[in-house]
DNA sequence: AACGGGCGTTCGTCAAATCGAACGAGATGA
DNA sequence: TCATCTCGTTCGATTTGACGAACGCCCGTT
């Protein structure tokens, strides 16, 4: 949620749009999420439609009914697989000379980050299952080589580069060079 | 937010505190507040008092006004300098041969965490004046070494070690060897 | 065709969230 | 001491969000 001054009111549209898209993941019908919420036909209708200010008790009782974080419903949603070679990026150069700062990924809010330190070794690739939905990892290469990124669209990463990509779809992490080490973000909203 | 079955009713008096915190940062009265989202005082009185169950515009506008994110209104509040040497930290061994995944920070729920590529070179050191109230940075080495931290104790680092300290304290980093990687994540609740 | 069931939308009613104004308390200064 | 300002709370009036019922629609079944 970027604190620019234009953001005047609230995203009715983008919240409309994203009761539809978690009703749909979920496979249910808008007369069952109103059963289960314990809200009324009607106000769900209204909220999809985008009419409509809802109190917090019923954007909570949405929450629940579709088992997702709240703030995934308020949020914008978010990108798909995202390469910044190394050198690549918009680099925030020190005033202070010799110190480059490279932003890669602003969290959106209510995100929650985990950070690890990875080290691999060529050979047997890590093949990871799928994650909580909305997970989304970030891959940051600090030595040797790694095949990484969605099962079928991995990419090639030296020292440097950075990936991500999301964590809720089959992904591969594989060393190429020995002591092959990084960071990964996993970003659970 | 954490999903579990059991948040059945949304935290009231939480958001309750949270605004009365933030306005209390802000350093503005509840008087002050109310002109400046265009809301009435009454309704900010019922809302910090823990009564009321406020609408999805109500809430957005005192995001405005109090210049914060909207999780940071519903979501928990949060957590100083930790250091996790290479090797060191709660290593999660895959299944599969050759990979290590290290835990270096969980990130709580609200937070919001910019990740950063940071390249550095030995001489000045680049000092850093206090961010954002309730910042924590943290530093992974990916080559060479460096010195950072605190000013007033700042930590020699090698690749693959992790520290986490303080973004709202005058803090530095100093390239000890040239061509001096990292990766910093930037949280600021 | 006619029926039954589930779907999402629309409309009138009611409860409740928001508002504006008035109030008492405390601080400041003439 | 009294006047005046600002703070935060409280109270009645009004707007409005949520509800429940009825509606039209579509798709299976008999």
């Amino acid at each position: 949620m970027e604190r620019t001054v234009a953001d005047g009111k609230p995203p009715f549209e983008r919240i409309a749009a994203a009761i539809r898209r978690e009703r749909d993941r979920a496979g249910i019908s808008l007369t069952e999420l109103a059963k289960r919420s314990g809200l009324a036909k009607s106000t769900l209708s209204q909220l999809e439609s985008g009419t409509g200010n809802p109190s917090l008790e019923t954007l909570w009782a949405l929450g629940v009914a579709l088992g997702v974080p709240f703030s995934r419903l308020v949020d914008p949603p978010r990108p798909a697989v995202q390469l910044i070679r190394a050198g690549e990026g918009p680099a925030a150069h020190s005033g202070q000379a010799h110190y480059t700062a490279t932003l890669l990924a602003a969290s959106p809010p209510g995100a929650r980050r985990d950070l690890y330190r990875i080290e691999a070794q060529p050979g047997e690739s890590r093949r990871s299952e799928p994650h909580m939905p909305g997970t989304v990892e970030h891959l940051l290469i600090s030595t040797g080589r790694a095949l990484a990124g969605p099962v079928d669209e991995p990419v090639e990463l030296a020292p440097g580069d950075y990936l991500s990509y999301p964590g809720d779809a089959p992904h591969v992490f594989t060393a190429l060079d020995p002591d092959t080490t990084g960071a990964i973000v996993m970003e659970h909203v």
